[in-house]
DNA sequence: CCAAATTAGTGATCTACATCACACCGCTGA
DNA sequence: TCAGCGGTGTGATGTAGATCACTAATTTGG
C-alpha cells in the first residue's frame, strides 16, 4: 500500500471527478487518502472468476480488459478499461460475493484502488463523492444500455466498424482475437472483415 | 399534478427504498414531497424516441417497456418494468438530450414520478436518497451487464428459458411477438420454440 | 537467439435463425 | 353482427456467421 502517486496522474483524475462534481483542494486531498496505488505487469491478474472481490479500480495508464469464460471455454469481453475508466467485477464488489468476471492487464498498468470498506467510507463522508459515483454509476448504465442496443440492432461488420470508427486508437494496442472476443464474433469471421 | 397517494402504495415504495438505505417516518415523508403520481391507460406513452424525457419512473403496479424502434421499422424492447422497478431513458433524462427508447405502458399503469429538477435536488437536500440512487444505479449496471452476458454466451432458445425460469409470471402479462423482441429473436422462431 | 506458442488468413462445410408466405383464430368496435 | 386486424403456428427457403482444418507469420520467453 505505496503512498507515492505521480502529480501527473492525479492531476488527471481530479479532472476526471470534476466531470461531475467539482471539488476544492483540501476537498480533493482528503478524496485521494481513500485510494491506494498500484502497478501491475502485462498478464497480471486483478480479479479472478469465483473469487472475492475487494476492490473498485480506476485506471492511470495501461489497459485491462473485463471477461468470462463460459463452460466451453469461450472468452467473452465484457468491458475495455483503457486511461481513466474504472473496472471492477460490479455485481461482486457491491454485493461481496464471487466474481462472474476475470479482470487481466493486457499492457502494464497502472492503478488507483478503492476498497470495499474505503468505497462507502467516503461515499458517507464526502457528499461530493457519493454524488460523483451516482453520476457516474448512471452515466455507465446508459452507456452499457447503448451496448446492449448495438448488438440488438447490429450485424457483426457493423459492430466492427463502429468500434473502429468510436475507438481507433484501441484497436491497434488489441489482438484481432481479443477483438473478435468483445464483438461477440469468431476470431475468422472479424479476419474476414478485412481492412 | 395530484397528490392523493394511496398508503399501501407508499409503503410498498419505503420498503423498495428500505433494501438500500433506511429512512426514518419524517424522512420518508419528506422524500415523497418530491414525487408526483400518476395514472395512464394501456397504449398511453411516457417517452417518445426524439423529444425531451423530464421524469424518472416508478411503477407502482402495472407495465411498461422500453423500446427502440430501428431504421427497418423493427422493434427491440431493452427493458420491461413490472412492480417495483424504475424506468426512464437513462442517457437522454440525465443528460437532457433527445430520447432514443420509447416507453410505452402495456397496460393500465400507476406510477411514481421525479422530474430532473426534484432528482437533483432530493440528491442534493437528502444524503440518504443521494446514496439509494447511487447504490440502485450500481445494481442496476451490474443486471445489465449479466444481460449482456446472457447475450453473448447463450443462443436465443437459452435465453428464452432462462427468461421463463426467471420470471414466469411476466411470461402470461406480454404477447409473444413481445417477448421475441425482448429476446431479440424472431416471432417465428420464438413460436417454434414450443411451450 | 532460437524453439514454442500465440496470432492471423483462408477455404470448406454446417447450422441457427431470419425472412417470406400463408392459414387460422379470437377480439373488438362501427 | 360481421369485417377486419392483431396474434399465433408452421412450412419453405435464404444467409450470416460458427466451426473445422490447415498454413504462414509473428511474438515471446527461457
Amino acid at each position: 500500500m505505496r503512498r507515492t502517486l505521480k502529480p501527473i496522474s492525479t492531476q488527471t483524475f481530479r479532472q476526471h471527478l470534476e466531470k461531475f462534481v467539482s471539488l476544492s483542494d483540501p476537498e480533493f486531498e482528503q478524496a485521494m487518502t481513500y485510494f491506494t496505488h498500484r502497478r501491475m505487469k502485462k498478464h497480471d491478474v486483478l480479479v479472478r472468476q469465483g473469487s472475492k472481490v475487494n476492490h473498485t479500480y480506476w485506471v492511470v495508464s495501461g489497459l485491462v480488459t473485463s471477461s468470462y469464460t463460459d463452460v466451453k471455454g469461450k472468452d467473452h469481453i465484457i468491458q475495455f478499461a483503457t486511461e481513466n475508466c474504472w473496472v471492477t467485477d460490479q455485481n461482486a464488489f457491491y454485493n461481496q460475493n464471487e466474481a462472474t468476471f476475470n479482470i487481466v492487464c493486457m499492457e502494464d498498468t497502472e492503478l488507483f484502488c478503492l476498497s470495499f470498506e474505503n468505497r462507502e467510507r467516503i461515499c458517507a463522508d464526502m457528499h461530493k463523492m457519493e454524488s460523483f459515483f451516482r453520476k457516474k454509476a448512471n452515466d455507465s448504465f446508459a452507456k452499457q444500455q447503448k451496448r446492449l442496443l448495438t448488438y440488438l440492432t447490429s450485424d457483426a461488420k457493423m459492430r466492427y466498424e463502429l468500434l473502429l470508427s468510436e475507438y481507433p486508437q484501441l484497436i491497434q494496442r488489441l489482438s484481432k482475437k481479443t477483438l473478435a472476443a468483445y464483438l461477440g464474433v469468431s476470431r475468422e469471421t472479424l479476419s474476414r472483415f478485412g481492412k
